[in-house]
DNA sequence: CCCCTGACTAGAA
DNA sequence: TTTCTAGCCAGGG
């Protein structure tokens, strides 16, 4: 387990449920600003054998994941977050 | 050490 | 609004 993967991580842990961030923003939490990449990196590995609330990150623009944007949205609209085509809606920013 | 990949981002076409 | 381009970054080969 590196550094970067448990700060990511422990952040990813901080959310409640209907929180959403952009990959950016964790990635300036855990400390690795402007690593929003290596983020998405990791979740997309690591979500699968860890359990993390994944789907509580989302891009700047709002787009959620481009492999099963589906799934993505269920879970959020389970939280209450509200999506629209595949859009986080984003309220003052 | 070099090179490539991707659940990124901001800005220009 | 959609597509490109050019930076970014940690991992893995």
């Amino acid at each position: 387990m590196t550094e970067f993967e448990q700060a990511v991580i422990e952040v990813l842990r901080t959310l409640a449920p209907g929180d959403v961030v952009t990959y950016g923003e964790m990635a300036t939490e855990a400390g690795y600003p402007g690593a929003a990449r290596a983020v998405g990196r990791l979740l997309a590995t690591k979500s699968s054998v860890e359990d993390l609330p994944w789907w509580r990150v989302v891009a700047a623009s709002g787009r959620l994941i481009p492999h099963d944007p589906v799934r993505h949205a269920r879970l959020l609209k389970a939280e209450g977050v509200e999506v629209r085509d595949n859009r986080v809606v984003r309220r003052q920013s």
